[in-house]
DNA sequence: TAGTACTTCGTACGCTGTACGAGCTACACT
DNA sequence: AGTGTAGCTCGTACAGCGTACGAAGTACTA
């Protein structure tokens, strides 16, 4: 009988790329909570064992899918002033966490780091040096500058929807949160329990909205200058 | 009407609070991926549905547990000093964040803040604006610090052990793991394809060690001051 | 004492990760 | 060309998960 599969037909082989991709692809689609090893496999067109051929279990697919973000971080350019080589490298990183929020818990609490992480990590520490800082200043600005990229992006993780309607969507949210919470305090009047936050929340924020990528670049160029000020001062 | 006198029998009924407070013992003794409503119930000593008229559903059950966290961390003391204030609260933070590990992924990410969540922003944001700091600033900084400090516990969770062994714990993990992702990328030497990795990792890190609170409180204090210039520039 | 409301919990359903082993496929070497 | 073998696929099964449902027990009010 004849029967051609030598062709481009559906009956495509895994491998560990494949399966590392439309893992990814899942997880930017309906979130890392609806990726399982079954959804997985029929995303594949496979059954789900069959996937364990090509990854050892689910945390090294994890791993996996991890280190292919990592791998979508723009290296810091070389042959820049580090200053905007380090601004480079921390915009994209919060871009690439943006596009892949399912990965933001997992990104620095991961062990065993993959070859894309290694790469990133060398590059930015390289780009510190040979901007003129000693190794331990080295060391505490890479780890500065980590905590607060990926802390931001782990409140950023937060917010429901993208760009444009963010700020309206956290007021909202805020606002009715607010109300909530208020009415388990047993106060009517949640402004007066909280004043501050009601200043921030109502007062500001719902009349002039709160854009993340201002913010992040305001507390990112802090943190560089004020890095750049340790350094001269050594 | 909601406390009864004569509690002290072995028979304790089950109510929000012991389920809350046996959840975090659990999760702070077995980590959160063993807090599980069937263990939970267990440890109470109850039939796991008996949960379920305590707590609506395990999503509002970590709710619960992370202000209970929320509730631990130091307000910034008022009447001193905005940043000797923020400085307490920040360490504080660390500090609390560190003994709930299993945390520190869900406290800012998670919906629906409780009280002891809502006063402490209160109260943060309270402090920056009596330190001077006018409404825009006041989130600016709010964000920053907040990112910074949730940022870098993500970092930290990431080490497996305590305080004192835990660079030489890290310098280990990090130095095999180096070794076994060169592999991966078929060169033998791996402080040739990472030199600046290397450099930090086995040169300063395995000789120096590293102490995850000097270098949170570098950065803390980083960003308090430049904070603080950013007022008076205004 | 009866009625009512709240609490407890056994059972069950559909989901999860994955161990096991039977069958299939593809390629190497006579 | 035939055969051996190594690797791949995947059906089945098991323990554990969150939780819907409803029966039984308990406590309190009238």
């Amino acid at each position: 009988m004849a029967n051609p599969k030598s062709a481009t037909e559906p009956r495509a082989r895994l491998s560990r790329e494949r399966v590392l991709e439309a893992a990814v692809a899942l997880a930017v689609r309906d979130g890392i909570d609806s990726l399982s090893m079954r959804r997985l496999a029929d995303e594949l067109g496979a059954g789900a064992m069959s996937l364990y051929h090509h990854v050892p279990n689910k945390e090294q697919l994890l791993d996996g899918m991890v280190d292919i973000v990592f791998g979508e971080i723009e290296l810091p350019p070389t042959g820049i002033e580090w200053k905007t080589a380090m601004r480079r490298r921390a915009v994209s990183t919060r871009e690439v966490l943006n596009r892949h929020r399912w990965a933001v818990g997992l990104m620095e609490s991961r062990r065993s780091p993959g070859p894309a992480s290694l790469r990133l990590h060398n590059a930015v520490l390289g780009c510190l040096r040979e901007g003129g800082f000693p190794i331990e200043l080295t060391i505490q600005a890479y780890s500065v500058l980590d905590a607060y990229i990926y802390g931001f992006a782990l409140q950023e993780k937060s917010v429901p929807f993208d760009d444009a309607e963010e700020s309206a969507e956290v007021v909202q949210e805020q606002a009715r949160q607010f109300a909530e919470a208020a009415e388990e305090e047993q106060s009517a009047a949640l402004a007066e329990a909280f004043p501050y936050l009601a200043e921030v929340v109502a007062g500001h924020v719902a009349e002039v909205g709160y854009d993340f990528a201002t913010a992040f670049e305001f507390g990112l160029d802090l943190l560089l200058d004020a890095l750049e000020n340790r350094r001269d001062a050594a």
